[in-house]
DNA sequence: TGCAATTTAAATGTCAGACTTTTAAATGTC
DNA sequence: GACATTTAAAAGTCTGACATTTAAATTGCA
C-alpha cells in the first residue's frame, strides 16, 4: 500500500481510502488484524495521528472495530445487518430533509417499494408477525397516544410488514424508505379521525395477511398511501392559512 | 454541548454523536460554520487532536466538510443524492459480500424492488430514458464484451428504468440493491445463449416501456428474475462439480 | 481613486514525543 | 491446578510545534 504524492485531498483521507479498498476488494478479509498505528505510520510515512484520523474515518462507516490492550487494535468489521440499517436510516433521513424533498415524493417512494413486499409477505407471513401487527393496532387506538408514539406505532406495524416478507435484504433497503419518512409524519397532526381511518386501513391489512391475500393487501397499501398523501396536504395547507 | 463524564466509549466517538445529534435534530443547520478546532477543544475539553478524529468520523459520513485557510473550517454539509447513493452502495455491497447473502435473496430483493418501479417508470418515462435503455442493449449485444461490461451495462440499463420512475428517493433506495449485486453477478459467467437471453428480456422491457405497458414490464422482470436465478445456480452447480 | 501586489491572520493539516489506560498473556505463588 | 501479579503491547489522549492554505486587510503605485 502506497500513497499517492500528488493527490489533492488529506493524507488520512488517501489512507483511509487505501484501506477501504483493500476491505472491499476482498484483500482484507473479516475479523482480520489490520498492521498496528504505529506500523501504519512506518509503512505510510505519516505520524501516527494521521493514520488514526485515517482509521477514525472507517469505523464511522462500521468498516473496522478497534480494541484496545495488548494484541488489541484494529479489525476488519463484519457489517452486520443492523450495523447497515441504522447507517441506512440516517442516510435517508438526512437526505430527505436537507434536500426539502417533498411529502409526496418521500410517501410514494416509501409505499411503492411497501407495496413490492405485499406479496412475499403474504405468502411468507408467520404467526408472530400477525400478532406483532395486530399489538401495534391496539396500542394505535390507545387515548392519550402522542402523534410521536402514533407515528412510532405506525413504523412498527410496516416494519412487520416488511419483516414478514423474510428477506433481510428487502428489509434492510427499506429501513431508509420507512423510518426516514418519519420526521415528516411526525410533522402531521392525527386527529381523532384521521387515526381512526389510519387504523382501519392496518386492520384490513392485518386481515388480509392472515388470509394471504396479497391482492387486498396492496389494494390497501394503495388507498393507505393516498390517503396519508391527502391528510398531509390538509395539514400543511392549514398551517399555511394560519401563518397568512 | 457536554460530554457524558461516565460513557464507555472514546471520547472523539461521544464528540463526533453530539455533533451528529445536533445536525440530524436540527439545531445545526445546512452550511452553518462549526466552532473552529481549537474553540471546540476548550469547549468539550478535550485536545485537538480528538477533536480532529471527531470531525473525521463526521466527515466520512458527509455530514460535515472543511475548508482550510483563514475563514475556513467545518461546514455542516447537504448531504447531495448523489454521495448519499455512493454511501448506499458502499454499505449495500458490503454487507452482501460479507454476510453471505445467497444470491436467490439478494436478486430476489433486487426485482421485487424494480418491479415497485415499473407502474411508475411506464407513466413517466422519457424519451432519454428510452434512449439510454435501448443504447444498453446494443452494447450489451457486442462481440468481445467481457462479463464484467456486460454486468456494468446491465446495471446501466436497469438503472435507466428506475431513473424513469422521476422520484429521486426511490432512485436512492434502489441503487443499493442494484449495485450491490453486482459483486455476486460478476462471478456468473455468461454464455452467449444466455447473453442473447438477457438481451431479449431488455428488448422486450424496453417496448413495454415505449408503449407504456406496466404489466408487461413486471411480467418480463419477474421471468428475467427467474430466469437470472436459474442462470446462476446453474453456474454455481457446475462450479461446484469440477471442484469435487 | 482604483487596482495590483503584498502582508497578515486564522484556520486546517501534519508531526514528534510523551503519558494514560486497557487488556490479555506470561509468570509467579499457594 | 487455581488464583494473584507482573508485564508488554496497543489504543486513547495530550501538548506544543510547525507547515500550508486561504481570504481579507493593507500597502504601494500609477
Amino acid at each position: 500500500m502506497k500513497i499517492d504524492p500528488n493527490a489533492t485531498s488529506d493524507l488520512s483521507a488517501q489512507i483511509a481510502k487505501a484501506i477501504r479498498d483493500s476491505i472491499i476488494e476482498g484483500r482484507l478479509i473479516v475479523d482480520e488484524r489490520l498492521p498496528s498505528e504505529s506500523e501504519m505510520a512506518e509503512q505510510f510515512e505519516v505520524s501516527r495521528a494521521t493514520v488514526r484520523e485515517a482509521l477514525k474515518r472507517l469505523a464511522a462507516q462500521s468498516l473496522i472495530r478497534t480494541q484496545r490492550g495488548a494484541f488489541g487494535g484494529a479489525f476488519v468489521n463484519k457489517l452486520s445487518f443492523e450495523e447497515a440499517y441504522g447507517q441506512q436510516v440516517t442516510t435517508s433521513t438526512l437526505l430527505i430533509s436537507m434536500n426539502a424533498v417533498s411529502f409526496e415524493t418521500a410517501c410514494e417512494a416509501r409505499y411503492t417499494l411497501e407495496r413490492a413486499c405485499a406479496p412475499l409477505a403474504a405468502q411468507r407471513r408467520h404467526a408472530d408477525h400477525l400478532a406483532s401487527m395486530r399489538a401495534e393496532i391496539v396500542r394505535q387506538g390507545q387515548p392519550g397516544l402522542t402523534d410521536e408514539s402514533f407515528c412510532a406505532s405506525d413504523v412498527a406495524f410496516h416494519r412487520a410488514l416488511v419483516d414478514a416478507a423474510n428477506n433481510p435484504v428487502l428489509a434492510f433497503q427499506l429501513a431508509g424508505a420507512v423510518e426516514g419518512m418519519q420526521p415528516l409524519m411526525n410533522m402531521i397532526t392525527f386527529t381523532a379521525r384521521s387515526r381512526e381511518t389510519i387504523i382501519a386501513f392496518h386492520t384490513r391489512i392485518a386481515d388480509a395477511m392472515e388470509a394471504k391475500d396479497a391482492g387486498q393487501i396492496d389494494q390497501a397499501l394503495h388507498e393507505l398511501a393516498d390517503y396519508t398523501i391527502d391528510l398531509a396536504q390538509g395539514v400543511f395547507k392549514a398551517r399555511a392559512q394560519k401563518h397568512s
